[in-house]
DNA sequence: GCCGATTTGTCCGTATGTATC
DNA sequence: CGATACATACGGACAAATCGG
């Protein structure tokens, strides 16, 4: 799958940092000696670096080396600064899940949608609502709309099981950038109805929109957590 | 400031998306225009081009051109995926602020610090529990410590006004990497002593280890938000 | 403090591959 | 098929930071 020699030495150096065999605060062999390592020019190691740094697993230091700065993390996480699927960090850390659909409906955007969603006036979408289940415990209200016209085909079967397999797999459609806003609201009935939210009167809400490899936007999606087996991690680098 | 190439042009074609002069869902100039109009390789361009797409601001289509995604926001609203003090993103919301130093203290980290906020065991660090006001409102309760050998001569007038500015300006020191985790947490008694909660009874809670360009670890933060002002953003690009 | 070796940072030119139109 | 546009890769040059002698 990875064709592109920078993502093959990424990998490599990636598990390598994971497994520890380049441990935490240690530096990383010079960009020369992986060079002659990977046999590859200097430019091709540098982009494999600079990604390992963007996902927070090394920082270079000018004129010294490159660092790592990757520690394991024990709980169980959500995305670390990618796109992930409800199913697949499930997977990652051994869980096991159920999704419900509890609403799966065929509308099209009116006004106020559209200025919700981002998405234009009139476009044809599906609705779809979903409780997702993780060791039996539901933790998620999902909200997705996608565009018809993008996303063909669309049944409730699917969307009990992964919309996103679908898209990749069957549809062969690339998802490229997603953009999310992460905010806490108050619980509505809605959430009280299919989250067991102890007394909880709020919720952790990620509203994203996904655009294709076409730059379309296909999806918009609110994910509601119940706060308590909720957690988020991000990595930065500061602009100078 | 922005000696670097690359980072000009960036920053060029940044405020351009901005101002809509390159509007959402248009295509730049291809990037051979790009290095008539710059005056640069094609590799200096790709170079900003790639900061921007990382940023959520473009989309690079394969064999089309790179379309605009960016659209503006109207809500306040925290970090486009950077690291951003409060007082910055105040003013680039231009906001009136003011910060309440509840605590100032020098500690000696036990086990049981160092296993909450990694720093190693017998660490000396400044303790310090800030309130932030936005247009008069108690927004924010931040709970810093830091390193006091990397960030000597810390006060509590410093506190009142900007860290950040304390360690870049007047020790020269370079802040680069942020590792950053989202919660949401049940509100604590000193919250709701420092913080007007209405009936919320949980807040928005970052918490981050930030590395200098040393790449040591010198300060762990926790900033404790009131729900109905907080915002995160946040884009990501799908590792295939 | 200076100098040289090492290491990362920036930039260029070029070649080739692949997707789109 | 050819032209255009982005993607990957190479090799080389010089700058800037760090470190040891």
């Amino acid at each position: 799958m990875p064709k592109a020699k920078f993502e093959t030495i990424y990998k490599d150096l990636k598990k390598k940092i994971e497994s520890q065999e380049y441990p935490y605060q240690e530096l990383l062999p010079s960009e020369n000696t992986m060079v002659t390592i990977y046999d590859c020019s200097r430019n091709t190691i540098r982009r494999a670096v600079s990604e390992l740094a963007e996902q927070g697993y090394v920082q270079s230091l000018h004129g010294k080396g490159v660092r790592v700065i990757y520690q394991p993390v024990d709980q169980a996480s959500f995305t670390i600064g990618g796109i992930e699927s409800f199913k697949e960090s499930a997977v990652r850390n051994h869980k096991r899940t159920r999704t419900d659909v509890v609403r799966f409906a065929e509308i099209t955007a009116d006004e106020r949608v559209a200025a919700n969603t981002g998405f234009p006036v009139m476009s044809e979408l599906y609705y779809i609502q979903r409780v997702r289940y993780l060791e039996d415990k539901a933790l998620i209200l999902d909200i997705n709309m996608f565009l018809k016209s993008e996303v063909p085909g669309l049944t409730k079967e699917i969307a009990g099981n992964s919309i996103y397999e679908y898209i990749e797999n069957e549809l062969g459609m690339a998802i490229v950038t997603s953009k999310r806003k992460m905010t806490v609201e108050r619980a509505t009935e809605i959430d009280e109805k299919y989250l067991e939210l102890n007394d909880y009167n709020c919720l952790a809400v990620i509203t994203g929109q996904t655009y294709n490899a076409d730059g379309i936007m296909f999806e918009y999606t609110q994910s509601r957590h119940r706060p308590d087996y909720f957690c988020f991690q991000d990595t930065a680098t500061r602009k100078r």
